[in-house]
This record gives C-alpha cells, sequence and structure tokens, in this order.
DNA sequence: TTGCTCCTCACGTCACGTGAGGTGGC
DNA sequence: TTGCTCCTCACGTCACGTGAGGTGGC
C-alpha cells in the first residue's frame, strides 16, 4: 500500500497566488462562511490543502463565469461540501441505499450547476453570431 | 419619401424597464460618463430615444456576460460612440477615403469585441464539458 | 386636485483594495 | 538578527440600492 499522500501545506499567501485571488479575497470568504478557515496550527498562521485549492478555485469560476453572487455562491458550493462531507462519514459507514441517495443529490446539484453554464453559453452565442453578422456587414461596405 | 419616422421619447423609468436595469443605475451611468444625460426639455425630466435603449442594451450585455468593470466598458462603448458620431458627419461630408478608414476602425473595435467573447465561450465549455464528465462519473456509480 | 413618476442629496451595501501598526517563522 | 510573510483593524472604492423630502406632468 502506498504510504499517506504528502499532505503540502499552502499559506494563505500562495493559497491566493495558486488561485489568482488575493490573502484578503481568502480571508473575506472565510469571513462570510464561505471558505473553512485555515487551520490555525500552533501559531497564528493560516494553514490550507489541495482540498482548499480546488475549492477556490471553483469558487473564483463560478463567480466569474456565471456572475453569482458570494450568497447565491455559497448555496450552490455548500450543497457540494455538505455532501463531500457526508460522503466521507458514510462512505465507510453509510449503507447502500444511503450512498445511492447521495449520489442522486450530487446528480440533482451538477445538473443545476449544467443548467446555469448552458444558459450562459447560450447567451455568449447569441452575442457572438451577432458580432460576426455586424462584422460581415461593415466588410460588405469595404469592398463594393 | 417616408415622413421623418416618429421618435418615441422614453421617461428615465420606461427606459430602465426596456432594459431591465432601474433609474439609479441609468442615473449613475450618465454620472461616471457611460451614457449621455437625457436631453432636460423644458422641465427637469430626462428624455431617452431609441438609440439610449440599444446602448443601455449593450452596456448591460457586455457588463453582464463579460465581466467587465464600468471603465473597461466605457472604453470599449466609448470607440463605438465615437465612431457613430463622425460616422454621421462624414455621411455627407466625407471623402471615400476617409468613410473607409472609418470602416476598418470599426473592424478593429468589433474584432477587440469578439475575441473577448470566444474568450468567455471557451471557458463557459470547458467548465460545462467537466461537469458533464463529473455527471458521466457519478451515474456510473449509481447504476454498477 | 389627486397620483404617479420624476428630481437631488445622501447614507447603506457588497466584494473586496489598501495602508497602518504589529507579530511570527525560515 | 534580518527579511519576508503573516496578523488584525479599519477606512476607501466600485456599482449601485434605498429611503428622505420635494417638485413636475397627464
Amino acid at each position: 500500500m502506498s504510504p499517506a499522500a504528502p499532505v503540502s501545506k499552502f499559506r494563505i499567501g500562495e493559497l491566493a497566488e495558486l488561485t489568482g485571488t488575493t490573502p484578503r479575497t481568502i480571508r473575506y470568504y472565510e469571513e462570510i462562511g464561505l471558505l473553512e478557515g485555515g487551520e490555525r496550527a500552533q501559531g497564528k498562521h493560516r494553514l490550507y490543502g489541495e482540498e482548499d485549492v480546488a475549492r477556490v478555485n471553483e469558487i473564483v469560476r463560478l463567480r466569474d463565469l456565471l456572475g453569482l453572487s458570494l450568497e447565491q455562491l455559497s448555496q450552490l458550493v455548500e450543497a457540494e461540501t455538505a455532501r463531500a462531507e457526508i460522503r466521507r462519514k458514510l462512505a465507510s459507514a453509510g449503507s447502500p441505499a444511503a450512498r445511492r441517495q447521495l449520489r442522486e443529490r450530487a446528480l440533482g446539484h451538477i445538473d443545476t450547476q449544467l443548467e446555469l453554464v448552458r444558459g450562459r453559453r447560450r447567451e455568449l452565442e447569441k452575442l457572438e453570431a451577432e458580432l460576426v453578422e455586424k462584422r460581415r456587414e461593415v466588410r460588405r461596405k469595404l469592398q463594393p
């Protein structure tokens, strides 16, 4: 068996750089409950792991691409967080039926995100088509 | 010849409703110079025309879909505004060479917007593909 | 004349940015 | 020990929201 994966720990500045944010943003997300506070080990500094990188990346992506408010985002991501936690607990202790229910909830959650992403994509495609048409017209006038 | 098109005039509340914004937003855009102030005819009320509807709609769309700041937007839209004005002036007085130059500048402007829109669309497509993949995996575990 | 919409301050809010002044770890 | 990063206030900013109190037009 492989030994426990080396749990790399990041300080807040590293987490910020890895996710294209700033320490202030990370602290703000913790302040409003969007992100769990990095563990304050012995000292006073926050320490983060790989899963925090993934989480912040997801938050930033949905924030930028879907234009959601942080409150809307926390509802969306909250569901997933709860799911991840419960999944960990049930992975060993859960009955097959309970696991099945968890996965079905996960599906619903993914579908919700897919709806949002697809709606946005369609809007962008429409705008793109209009711009292409506009360009065609200008070009037509340029070369009579 | 057709008579002059009926120049429909809107008050700020109507303009807001037609563009999915609020009077406050319209006034704010005027305040920062993104929008020309509606003509204050005899009274004190602002009055807008069809072209203002188009402009606000464009602003809102780029703001929401591209996530640009209003300052970035004003640079993007400013170019187009100047273009529209100059186009009006040159439509009668301009030489063919001048008109050609204007159209070439218009092309550059449209291309800039297209780049932005396409970049966004690609990011959304990537996110969409990842979500679809995630969903497939959860489904696979649901039906072994 | 009565409502409704408009007007201008002006303070509040969300999502951070930006120092101020001080402490911790390689 | 020296830097660098971290810490917590706390005020500033952007893009508006939201009354407060008053005036205009169908």
